[in-house]
DNA sequence: TGCATTTCTAGACATTTGTCCAGAAGAAAC
DNA sequence: GTTTCTTCTGGACAAATGTCTAGAAATGCA
């Protein structure tokens, strides 16, 4: 799966390898984590199967921040850039695998493979685009225009997830985001 | 500055004047636009002088997303990034300027400046640090905490910007705002 | 200095959202 | 099939936040 996705960017030949070989699967059971709050977390990752809750314990409460899904790449990002502690928890939903790869590993791709550099580049600045539209979304929108935006953009975690968690990550408690779903219909 | 800036960071000689070179100054009085709703932002800056507010309308009201000062990066991200018509406008605070570059130049310099490259990713990911955590705090923190946290680490903007600015910086109103002063002393 | 404009505060009230809770609906366990 | 647990909804009330507004304070300008 990691290979088809490489190689449909246009990796090929020994470059492909190395660059698959550069990551190593890792199964998560249900409720295990992934990145754990305090941590350094020293891995990116693509997602090959299962859903992954970023969360923190607020008031001893959960906030969730995110969920990844497969096929999308994951990162406790300021952890990982800055090699500082996480701040946040992650956490599997499913059972589910992901392809991990350390930072230095991944540095030698940039710098070694020819056009991993771009890749990087490009990774870096998708995922600029995504946080900072969810970060305009959050303050720029109502709840309820999140969740009308997530209806369309996201209907595989309105469907496999529990309400509660998309509550969180819409920055609502769930008494309110029954209110919203009770408008809507 | 601009030049100081590079050679801080271990640039010199014929690959520093090659960077400089580059970038163009270009001055704004004060309300000019930087970046105007629905026009492609071609261009991103290192901000030699003066203050920068993002915003949009809606509902016919300002919503500042974000205010940038001098010695920062100045980019209207989705757009530079994406080439698409930008979603928000960027405008002159106060009179100044802006050492630009357009992104075939800065792609240039990625690809032929040693070490640019580099520069370019930790531009990126430092990026990313800032706008995450930014997400982070409006998700998870009240608008009272977000102030108390821009007491500290903005205080710049404290002194120098009307708080309406700031209110619909922290995703309240004014009258929400002063209150939040009120309790706060 | 004095006038005009902008900015800031705060009262009164409306609306939104949260808290607490209980019951319904559904899913999983036995 | 019954029990148990989780999830979802919604009532009643409380707290937070917005709207509208007027006046005070600060600022810029003539």
């Amino acid at each position: 799966k990691l290979e088809q996705y490489f190689r449909s960017l246009g990796f090929e030949g020994d470059n492909l390898k190395r660059i698959v070989d550069s990551f190593s699967l890792m199964t998560f059971e249900k409720n295990d984590f992934v990145v754990e709050y305090g941590k350094t977390s020293k891995n990116i990752g693509f997602i090959n199967s299962g859903m992954f809750q970023y969360y923190v314990l607020k008031d001893g409460e959960e906030r969730t921040s995110y969920i990844s899904i497969e096929n999308t790449w994951f990162a406790s990002l300021l952890s990982f850039i800055n090699e500082t502690p996480a701040q946040e928890n992650v956490r599997a939903l499913t059972n589910g695998s992901i392809y991990l790869i350390c930072k230095s590993s991944l540095k030698k791709l940039v710098n070694e493979v020819p056009g991993f550099n771009a890749f990087y580049i490009g990774l870096l600045e998708q995922s600029i685009c995504g946080i900072d539209t969810s970060r305009f979304d959050l303050l720029v929108l109502t709840a309820e225009e999140r969740y009308l935006k997530m209806l369309t953009s996201d209907p595989k975690l309105l469907q496999q997830i529990p309400l509660q968690y998309l509550a969180s990550m819409l920055g609502v408690t769930p008494r309110h985001l029954s209110r919203i779903r009770n408008t809507i219909r």
